[in-house]
DNA sequence: ATGGTAGCACGGCTA
C-alpha cells in the first residue's frame, strides 16, 4: 500500500488539484496540510466520491490537516493537548492495510502540520520549540500503544545539511536551528525512522517557496517527512517525491510543496 | 533595495 503525505496549501484553492492527483496517482492513503478550512466545509466528497474515508481536524485561515484512506479509519484522535494553543496541526487515526502482511498489523497513522517558527526571535519560534516538546512526550506514549506507527507530515524542520538548497541561507533560522534539530533527534530516538531519505538522492527537497523562483532554481528544503516505527522500516520498499505536482497543471496552480510517498510491503 | 508570491479575506498576517 502507498501513503502520501501533502502540503496542500488551501484545499479550497487546490480541491480540483488534490481531485486529479487522487485519480492520477492512486494513493491508498493520503494525508494533508495546511486545509485552511473549518471542518464542516471540508469537501468530503472530493475523497468519498473516490472511495476513501475521511478524518478532518479542520481550522478556518489556516492550518487544518485530514486523513484520506481507502481502508475504514478508527480511533480518530486530534490535536495536541497543551502544545498546540488549539490550533488544528495533529489528527491521527488507525487503519487495517490488507496486503501490507500480518508483520505490520493494525497501523496507526499520525499526521502533522508543525509551526513553521517565523523567526527565531519571535514568540512563535518559542511555539514551535514548545509544539515539539508536547509532540515528543505525546509519541511516547503512542509509541508505547501502537506497534506499527507512521508519523508524517510537514515537520517544518530540514534534518541535514543536505537538506536545504543553501545552509549558508538557514544560519540561526527556523526549519534548520539547532534547536529543532534538537527535537527531531529526540522524536527519532523514541524508535522512528526517516523512511524517505534511504530512498531519495541527497538535496531532494519537498518544498520551494512562491518567491524568488525558487523552484525554478531549486533553491528548497526537505521539510516533510514520512517516519516510521523501527519494525516497519523493512517494509518500506520504496519512497519519493512527486516534484511534478509542485509544477503548474493546464490551469491548476500548485501548491508551494511536493507530495511525499512511501510503499509499504 | 529585509526584496519576492500565494492564500485568506479584504488590511495584514502567515508561510
Amino acid at each position: 500500500m502507498r501513503l502520501v503525505t501533502w502540503n496542500c496549501n488551501s484545499l479550497s484553492a487546490r480541491k480540483e488539484l488534490v481531485g486529479l492527483y487522487l485519480d492520477e496517482e492512486k494513493p491508498d492513503v493520503l494525508c494533508l496540510q495546511e486545509l485552511k478550512l473549518e471542518t464542516d466545509k471540508v469537501p468530503r466528497e472530493l475523497f468519498e466520491s473516490r472511495g476513501y474515508h475521511v478524518a478532518v481536524h479542520g481550522q478556518r485561515s489556516w492550518n487544518g490537516v485530514l486523513i484520506a484512506s481507502k481502508f475504514p479509519l478508527r480511533d480518530i484522535e486530534v490535536g495536541l493537548p497543551l502544545a498546540d494553543l488549539g490550533e488544528a496541526r495533529l489528527i491521527a487515526a488507525t487503519l487495517d492495510a490488507p496486503g501490507t502482511g500480518s508483520a505490520i498489523g493494525p497501523l496507526r497513522v499520525v499526521n502533522l502540520y508543525c509551526p513553521q517558527g517565523q523567526s527565531v526571535e519571535s514568540e512563535k519560534f518559542a511555539y514551535k520549540l514548545g509544539f515539539y516538546d508536547g509532540l515528543i512526550a505525546w509519541a511516547e506514549r503512542a509509541r508505547a500503544a501502537y506497534a506499527s506507527l507512521v508519523v508524517c507530515g510537514d515537520l517544518n524542520v530540514a534534518p541535514g545539511d543536505d537538506d536545504v538548497w543553501d545552509t549558508k541561507q538557514f544560519v540561526d533560522t527556523p526549519s534548520f536551528h539547532p534547536l529543532e534539530h534538537q527535537r527531531l533527534a529526540r522524536l527519532l530516538a523514541l524508535g522512528f525512522h526517516d523512511a524517505v531519505r534511504p530512498h531519495i538522492k541527497p538535496r531532494t527537497f519537498t518544498f520551494w517557496d512562491y518567491r524568488g523562483g525558487a523552484f525554478r532554481f531549486d533553491q528548497g528544503l526537505r521539510i516533510d517527512h514520512v517516519l516510521v516505527s523501527k519494525s516497519l522500516v523493512p517494509h518500506v520498499s520504496e519512497a519519493w517525491v512527486a516534484r511534478p505536482w509542485r509544477k503548474k497543471k493546464g490551469e491548476l496552480t500548485p501548491s508551494d510543496h511536493a507530495p511525499v510517498g512511501i510503499r509499504l510491503g
